[in-house]
DNA sequence: TCAACAGGTTAGAATAATTCTAAACTAGAT
DNA sequence: ATCTAGTTTAGAATTATTCTAACCTGTTGA
């Protein structure tokens, strides 16, 4: 499907900038990206967009289900003095973090760790809203 | 235990901020905070410490391992293409985030949700390293 | 086709969390 | 008591992101 009509289908006016970056994003090679890495990718074609444009783009596209933002638990710094190895819950009405005791997670399957790896940890984090 | 030896056996120097600190952390009450509402509670006890004393200092308890910090992906915003619910590794190396199916993890026991709540997701991480 | 306007883009300022700098202080060893 | 390495601090610097307000551009309906 053209990018154009994809925004469209999204009700998002295909301006020139969101054809640019929904070109740029949705070519099935960036997964993961910030605003940062996509600017360089634009400019580095010989084009041009603002980093304002770029933000106010994607969190548009994210509001409407066109891409995703990976879970931060909000922009400060959280520290625990459970030291221990544990879980959360997150409360999203009001950002608030709950322990979760490991032993009241299990698991029955886990991914295989790619080659040359090893695992260093498995957090889980379940949202919960009221 | 008191807090001065606590500091010791973490080969802390107990100055008298690292005391107020840890005081005010360990109490027992105190399980998630940020820097903020840390310098907050210290200054409505009528004591004071600058704010970058208290990221010194509780980045320090990180490092020994007094306290943990709550994982956060860095501190820029990532996107993602992939907007169907999935988990991720996180190469620990790189920051680098790696998509990972759903049907590759499977649960044989999962939480109560707390009393008037109801889930709205879980995100598993695995973070990995070489 | 085109005027009008709602919505989009932009540079640069503003904000906010955190770290840095460099000078002053202090715990602990001698 | 003195020295020194490690700490603390105010304020500047940095960095990611949002805001502001002026300008621009798709789209709609005449």
């Amino acid at each position: 499907m053209n990018v154009v009509k994809k925004l469209r289908n999204f009700n998002l006016r295909p301006t020139k900038q969101r054809i640019l970056l929904a070109k740029q994003i949705l070519d099935g090679k960036n997964k993961h990206f910030t605003a940062e890495t996509i600017q360089k990718e634009v400019l580095s074609n010989g084009q041009s967009i603002s980093l304002a444009t770029i933000y106010n783009c994607l969190n548009k596209f994210v509001s409407v289900g066109l891409l995703k933002q990976i879970d931060q638990q909000g922009e400060v710094t959280i520290f625990d003095t459970n030291v221990s190895h544990h879980h959360h819950f997150l409360n999203q009405n009001t950002g608030e973090l709950i322990d979760i005791d490991p032993h009241e997670i299990g698991f029955s399957k886990l991914p295989k760790i790619p080659n040359g790896f090893e695992s260093d940890g498995v957090e889980v984090l379940i949202k919960i809203k009221e």
